[in-house]
DNA sequence: AACATAATGTGCATATTTGCACATTATCGG
DNA sequence: CCGATAATGTGCAAATATGCACATTATGTT
């Protein structure tokens, strides 16, 4: 039997489906089709019936669950404690971003990392929604946020400041012509869907975004304006500030850890290594650099 | 992380080689080693280090097996209860039998049960050494054996009766000229080894046979007398008996189960037909049908 | 009932893993 | 030290697993 195939179960159970399986193990749903299937065959019984919509378990299946839990337990047990004592500046290094950073202001500091440290193999997961440390999805965390989880080890590096930003086409029209702006509608999070209600009004939209890197495109092309980070808004020669930061609009930028990884040497040489590459940004991050020409 | 790494580390780590672990899990060599580079190298850390010719556990992974003992025992467990409830007359069915008996008596009897059941796949291992119903390496044992491992269910179902065996021609040869019969020597196990040499005395031999398979060419080929089971020794038509059996040569043969598997639809089918098929054989197993022309 | 969407299944091409044969290294005995 | 054998490593072909694109089925809404 292959062992494996408990793990594949167990995220199978837990969904309730395979295309959620599939989502959270990252592979093809068919991937998960077949190997249950398989899986059932080999065992000679059925761990899972089709029911309104969902899978459920079988009594057998509810069994398998239990052990596969318990096994699960076991695994990110000796995973956490191995990782969390390794001196070794060798090995994978999972590091969750947000895609608007990972791509832009952080992929320079990633670079000098890995050329720094090549034995170390860096990956970058990046989502906009928080992935698990405790169950080691990555490694490391770079986020966003006012309010980190407490469990967490890290500190807050620097403030983002956001501003609202256009493009410079589209702002000299609207200073010729007057009129009110026409604002991009966002999906990416609740912050900035939040702010961007509050400050377009009962403005309605036609156009929405669920990434920042999205909004950003939608702004060049003069599909109006919207809220962005400074360290986007500002880097990008055709954009400009429709009007400053407001400090309302910040958050902090923080490098977080497991605490069962406060020991692992390329956990806290990347670590290192990205709070000083940010902190040389600050300027940056914090808003005070716009554009020559605002 | 693949879990299943880890139940080949465990087979890494009992055997203390590569070569032993892939002999038990039934693969190459090579795939185990590049298994293992892989696993450590995904981990970050070595948990086998090579000293004075075998492999020994680093204290990382003297925590791995640990965590990976614990894992067997669930999945064992929970394979054994699972397996153990089935009622269903479909599956693998893993049967182990002396490579003897597998391919010549008993092939019949297995080919009719795969007609008559084919949803039910049949497994057939062959070893000269015990495989271990425990550790699911095979759901059914039929040994030839006067004393079964205790914890098993099952039967002596008849006595296996073993006569001395030349080739017809050697025979009469050896009755024309007179003298003393050469022997030929087994390894194939303690108590055939045993035999040959109180029966043969201290007569030296320069062909081994380490299988009866082998032993039956051999005596075909002229090469000497041996002990041969009688089912053997009376079926084939270039043999005949140098003289009849002896009861101390006498084994039973067991069809044995674990308990766990003790409701299991499709090996209690198994056992029943083969039961049935060997005592329908019972006269040749029990040494009563010797050649015409003895 | 019709339609849209989500979830699952299937065929085929691609990627990955494994077996095989040979090479290399390590160990043991003379 | 040398030779034989056992254990491990490597390149290549074969086997297997997976991704992708599309098909089929299931579910929810109008």
């Amino acid at each position: 039997m292959n062992w494996d195939d408990l793990r594949l179960f167990l995220a199978v159970a837990r969904t309730g489906s395979i295309s959620g399986a599939a989502k959270q193990l990252g592979v093809q749903h068919s991937t998960i089709s077949r190997r249950m299937r398989q899986f059932e065959k080999n065992l000679g019984t059925r761990l899972i019936e089709r029911k309104s919509g969902r899978y459920e378990l079988t009594p057998a299946g509810e069994n398998v669950k239990e052990v596969s839990d318990r096994i699960e337990r076991e695994v990110l047990g000796f995973d956490g404690a191995l990782a969390g004592e390794d001196a070794q500046l060798v090995g994978p290094l999972k590091v969750a971003a947000l895609n608007n950073m990972a791509s832009s202001v952080f992929m320079p500091m990633f670079a000098s990392f890995n050329r720094k440290r090549p034995q170390i193999e860096l990956h970058i997961i990046v989502a906009n929604m928080d992935v698990s440390l405790p169950q080691r999805e990555a490694d490391i965390a770079i986020r966003l946020t006012n309010s980190p989880t407490e469990s967490l080890i890290g500190k807050r590096i620097v403030t983002v400041a956001s501003g609202i930003y256009g493009s410079r086409d589209y702002l000299r029209l609207l200073r010729e012509k007057g009129g009110r702006p026409k604002w991009i509608g966002v999906e990416c999070c609740g912050f900035h869907v939040t702010w961007t209600k509050r400050t377009s009004g009962s403005q309605s939209h036609n156009f929405y975004c669920d990434d920042t890197l999205l909004t950003l495109s939608a702004i060049r092309e003069g599909l109006g304006i919207s809220i962005l980070p400074c360290f986007m808004g500002d880097t990008d020669p055709l954009l400009e500030r429709y009007c400053a930061p407001d400090p309302a609009y910040n958050l902090g930028l923080w490098v977080l850890l497991h605490p069962d990884l406060k020991r692992s040497a390329r956990v806290l040489a990347f670590r290192d290594h990205m709070v000083q590459e940010i902190k040389e940004k600050k300027d940056l991050f914090e808003g005070l650099r716009p554009q020559a020409g605002h």
